[in-house]
DNA sequence: TGTGCTGGTTTTAGCGTTCCAAAAGCATTG
DNA sequence: CAATGCTTTTGGAACGCTAAAACCAGCACA
C-alpha cells in the first residue's frame, strides 16, 4: 500500500532518495540505481528498494534530475493566438500530450505573440534549459524558427513542412494533394465530370496549394479539363460565396473546396440561386471541422488525422533526441474522405 | 548586445552565476541578489552586475531554482481528449499561458485519461515537485480534484463553479444564467411573448440547469408562461431536432438553446416546416462556436469570454500562492449576446 | 577607545539527484 | 595463499542556485 506522497503536507517530510536508502538499509545510489539501472542490481536488493520505494511512496523529484542530467524531459509548443479559430488545436495537444506523457515526457506551453510566433521566447526556453525539444505548427512560408533551431542544434519536429526553401528537420504532416485527389476520385465515381476547385489565393499558403495540386492531378489523370474551373477566395465566407458564383455559372456539378469554409461559401452560392448542395451540386470541404456535421445538409469533409499526426509528431522527436545526428524524417499521412449528404451523383442533364 | 546564449552550443561553456560573479568581480551571491532583490546592492553594484548579466546573456537555470525554492514556477492543466468537439478549449488555454507568461509562470500539460479525470496525474506532478498548482477545467457534478486539491494544500482554481456540494476553492464561471436571461431580453424587446428553452435534460448538467434557470426567471419578470416551452434534448443534433418539434407545435416564435448544437436542431425543425430562422422564428445559442456565423442564417448566440476567464483564473491563482489561507474568490463573467440573422421581430400574427 | 548599529557583501551550507571512481564481496585461478 | 577477475555496492563530488548566517566596513555615540 504506497504510502505516498512525498509532499510536504505528508508527516514526516519530503521522501528523498536518502529516507528511502536508510529504510532500506542502502546507499543513495542503490535506491538511483534501482530505478535508472536495475540490471546492475542483486534481484534480491532490487526487490527489497523497489519494495521500499512503493511502500513510501517514493517519486524522483524532477528538478533535481534535470539540474543533474541537464535534461529536463519537457517539450515546449508555442501556442499562438487563434485568429479565425483553428478547431485542429485541441485534438492535436492532445495527441501530443498523451504520446509524450507514454514516454515520460511532459508538454510545455508558452504564449506566442499574435501575429506569429518570434523567436525570443524559443530562446528563452532554451537558456533555462526548460526544455529539451521543441514541437512546431503553425508552419508558414518563411518560417524562421526551423532554421534557427536547427542552427543550434536543438531537437524539434514540426506538424507542417516547409513550404519555400530546403526541407529543415523532421516533420510530419497531412497530405492535402492527396485529399482533394481523393475527392475527386469519389465524385467521379458518383459521375461528376465537371469539377471545380475553391481554393485560396494561389501562393499564399502553401497547403493551400498543394490541396490544388492533387484537384488538378487527379482530373488530369481522368481527362478532365480544368480550365475555369478553379476560383480563387480567401478564408472568408462572404468572399467564398463570391468566388464560388463563376464556379457554378461555368455549369460546375461539383465542387472541391480547401477548407469548410470555403464549402460553406459555395453552400451560399448554392441557394442563393435555389439549388442544393448534394442533390443540385456536390460539394466538399476540407478539415472536417466539428461545423461540417452540423450543416444541412452535412457536408462531405477531408479529415485530418490529427491523432495520429500527435502521436508520429512524439516519435519522431524521441528519434532525434536518441540520435541527434540520425537523417531527417518526414512523414506524410493519409487524410480520409468522409462522405456525407452534400455529395450524390450529378442531377440529371435535362433536369 | 547580449552575447546569448549559454546553451552548451555556444563557446565557452555555459553561463551560470558563477561566471558572471567572477567576470564581474562579485560573489555569486550578490549576482542572485542583483536579479531577485535588486535592492539590496549599491546603485553602482548593481548597474555593473546589470551590464555583465546583459553582456553575457545570462539566464538562471530553473532546474536549480527549482531545486532551491522548492518552486517550480509551473502551474499544471490536465487536457482531457475532447468527446464531441469543445471548440472553448483553445483560445482558453491561450489566455491562462499568456496570462502565466506574464507573471514568470508556465503552463505544464498532462494528459489526462478519456472518460474524465483521474487524480492519479495530479498526484504524480505534485509528488515530483512538478508544479506549483493547478488550473481545472471541465468540472462536472462530483468531480473529486478540488476537495482532493484542498486537501492536500495545493493551490488550484477552477473554471467552473462546484454543481454539487459546497464550493471548495477558487473559481472562475461565465454566468450562464445571465446569458440566457439576457437573451429573453432581447426576444421580447423585439416583441417575442412565446419563448421556449432547449435545453439538456434536468440534472445532468449545472452549467445547463444554470441556463435554464436563467430563461426562467427572465420569462417569470415578464410575465410570460413557461409551461409547455421547456424542451430537453442531449447534446446531439437529431435528438435536438426531435426535441425541439414539440415547442414549434407548441407555438413557440423563439427558442433559447442551452447550446449551439441545439439550437441547430430547431435550424433542421423549422427547415422540415418550410419555416425560416429568424424571419419565422427566432433562435439564439449558446457558446458563440465558430459554427455560429457559418450558418445561414448567422445564429445569434452568447459568446463566452475565454480570454478574460483565462486571466481571472491566473489571477486567482497567483493571489492563491501568495495568501494561501486567504478567503476564496469567486467570479462570475458575463456572456455577451452576439445578435446576427436568426433573432428578429415575430411574424404579424394573421401571417 | 570601545560598543553598537547599519548597509553592503561574502561565506557557508545545502536542495535531491546522478556521475565517477573506488571499495567490497566472492568466486576462480596461478 | 595471494593474485585475478567479476559483480555488486558505496562514498564523495558536482549540477546551479539561494536562504541564512557571518562578515566587514564605516559611522555614531557614550
Amino acid at each position: 500500500m504506497p504510502r505516498s506522497s512525498n509532499s510536504p503536507s505528508a508527516k514526516g517530510g519530503p521522501v528523498t532518495l536518502a529516507t528511502v536508502a536508510r529504510r532500506a538499509g542502502v546507499s543513495p545510489q542503490t535506491v538511483s540505481n534501482a530505478i535508472n539501472s536495475p540490471d546492475l542490481l542483486r534481484p534480491e536488493t532490487l526487490d527489497r528498494v523497489r519494495r521500499t520505494i512503493d511502500e513510501m511512496g517514493y517519486r524522483p523529484s524532477r528538478a533535481a534530475q534535470t539540474l543533474r542530467t541537464r535534461s529536463s524531459k519537457l517539450i515546449g509548443y508555442g501556442i499562438q493566438p487563434s485568429p479565425f479559430s483553428y478547431p485542429v488545436l485541441d485534438r492535436f495537444l492532445h495527441a501530443v500530450s498523451q504520446a509524450a506523457d507514454e514516454a515520460g515526457y511532459r508538454i510545455l506551453l508558452f504564449a506566442c505573440p499574435p501575429g506569429g510566433p518570434t523567436l525570443e521566447g524559443y530562446e528563452e526556453l532554451l537558456d533555462q534549459h526548460e526544455v529539451d525539444a521543441f514541437v512546431l505548427s503553425g508552419t508558414e512560408h518563411g518560417d524562421p524558427r526551423q532554421a534557427w533551431l536547427a542552427k543550434r542544434g536543438v531537437p524539434f519536429v514540426s506538424f507542417g513542412r516547409m513550404w519555400s526553401g530546403r526541407q529543415i528537420g523532421d516533420w510530419v504532416d497531412v497530405d492535402g494533394a492527396s485529399g482533394t485527389d481523393a475527392a475527386v476520385e469519389h465524385l467521379v465515381s458518383l459521375g461528376h465530370r465537371r469539377i471545380a476547385f475553391l481554393g485560396w489565393e494561389r501562393g499564399s499558403s502553401g497547403a493551400g496549394d498543394d490541396r490544388a495540386a492533387g484537384w488538378q492531378r487527379a482530373m488530369r489523370r481522368h481527362g478532365l479539363s480544368t480550365r475555369g474551373r478553379r476560383g480563387q477566395s480567401v478564408n472568408d465566407i462572404d468572399a467564398a460565396h463570391a468566388a464560388a458564383k463563376p464556379l457554378l455559372d461555368a455549369g460546375a456539378t461539383a465542387v472541391v473546396a480547401a477548407s469548410d469554409m470555403l464549402a460553406l461559401g459555395c453552400y451560399r452560392a448554392l441557394r442563393e440561386r435555389g439549388a442544393a448542395p448534394g442533390r443540385d451540386v456536390s460539394v466538399v470541404g476540407f478539415d472536417d471541422s466539428p461545423t461540417a456535421e452540423l450543416l444541412s445538409p452535412e457536408l462531405s469533409s477531408l479529415a485530418q488525422p490529427l491523432e495520429q499526426v500527435g502521436r508520429e509528431c512524439v516519435r519522431l522527436l524521441l528519434a532525434r533526441l536518441a540520435a541527434p545526428d540520425a537523417e531527417a524524417e518526414r512523414i506524410l499521412l493519409e487524410p480520409s474522405l468522409v462522405a456525407r449528404d452534400s455529395t450524390a451523383g450529378p442531377p440529371p442533364p435535362g433536369g
